[in-house]
DNA sequence: GATTGTGAATTATTTCACAGCT
DNA sequence: AGCTGTGAAATAATTCACAATC
């Protein structure tokens, strides 16, 4: 989407890499392109199947996992079988081990090393936002350009000037940033960033940014979210 | 996707309404389905055409706007046809007039009465971003169930106490209301805010809300758009 | 008996290609 | 000559339906 869509354009996506030999959830890397939409769903099953685990399931059928990730049944079972085999005919899928493949999937099992651009309100939601430490996303390092914050500690971090960005962004070895900067600088300190080796990109700027097919980005566009809400009032009005 | 995309389930995409006989930017409703990735780029290109229009330009033409927008010239041209004739053959699309009917579209000529729900750091950044005022999202009613907090002022705002959702969405006509709450109490409080009669709800809480099919919902997830990289960035690191 | 995994069928979306204006 | 508007073609995503398995 999101779907999109739209917007949120994760070029990369692309065909196999080789897995892990000695891991505990070895997940055979799938021939098929993986659309940005299974990921998605991936994504809300993992949560669906977390909540099953805290009310005590031990099987979840794909009719439950669609039923609260808000899909199909098919659907379920379409995703998951991109991965592999992971459910058993008649019974379901276990939830425990089903939980260990999607977080192996989506690489959520090591660390990432986040950076934060940028250290307005909505930087400051992000870096109190509790999920972003649970799942492994880390807040390594916090730029601005208003030199009134740069000292200023968010929790252990401290918020650096811009002009620091390269050298941090190496010294601390980065490999997210989120981008919390208005429009205007947004094109100019992605590529910094991008030149700097960083491989993904969450953009907050309501600005396009052409990157390198070889750097993953993700826009998420609040004005949009809105408008889209506003267009479907205007035509649902008369439904 | 948006785009596909999971999530974001804003389902009264339905079909035409009339269009009120005397706007300066009449627009046909269309007969066919718009799905929701056509709607989110077609917010993309009323961000192009402003910048376009801020640059001096009177004209654009689809190729232009493709480049600007991140799509396809052909993509801009069936897009925009599903709501009328805007373009002139050789010359391209009257820039000011498009982001008219554009804004007429996506129903932003008017002012919406948006309520925010939660008054948390995601409720405080959304509150402070100029957009919304901008775009004619007047945030008219502030709630939360914090003791502390309840009395405060944003901007002219107060922050009223859930307990009075009901009174105040109806005395306040709230049309939008947005989430910022944890997942455990958003689906019960979605329920109310659709009981009240609330068309639209922009979800950030984690959880998924089940609604009558005329609340529009859509759902910001910040985790997952997070997830999305930690994906692109396993897959991809071989490329 | 229930439920998965998956080709085949269906539906949706995007791209092509070109006739028709300006 | 340049560019739109749009059917037709191609591609992608979803749903169906059923054999295989527990």
């Amino acid at each position: 989407m999101g779907c999109e869509s739209i917007h949120k354009r994760v070029d990369p996506f692309g065909p196999t890499s080789r897995s892990q030999p000695a891991d505990p959830f070895d997940v055979p890397s799938p021939d098929r392109k993986i659309s940005e939409s299974t990921v998605r769903r991936l994504s809300e099953y993992l949560r669906s199947l977390e909540a099953l685990q805290r009310s005590g399931a031990e099987m979840a059928s794909s009719g439950e996992l669609a039923r609260r990730a808000g899909t199909t049944a098919a659907q379920v079972r379409k995703d998951l079988s991109a991965f592999g085999s992971f459910g058993k005919r008649g019974l379901g899928y276990p939830v425990a081990p089903l939980i260990g493949n999607l977080e192996e999937i989506l690489g959520l099992t090591r660390e990432w090393r986040v950076a934060l651009l940028g250290a307005g309100r909505i930087g400051a939601a992000l870096h109190a936002y509790p999920f972003f430490r649970e799942r492994g996303f880390r807040i390594v390092a916090i730029f601005d350009d208003d030199r009134d914050k740069i000292g200023l500690r968010w929790g252990d971090t401290p918020i650096r000037h811009i002009d620091e960005l390269e050298a941090v962004l190496a010294r601390e070895a980065v490999e997210i940033v989120i981008l919390t900067v208005p429009a205007a600088p947004a094109p100019t300190l992605a590529d910094r960033v991008a030149k700097a080796g960083v491989g993904a990109i969450l953009n907050f700027a309501p600005a396009r940014l052409e990157m390198p097919s070889h750097v993953a980005v993700n826009e998420v566009n609040l004005a949009m979210e809105l408008e889209l809400l506003s267009f479907a009032l205007t035509r649902g009005e008369s439904r």
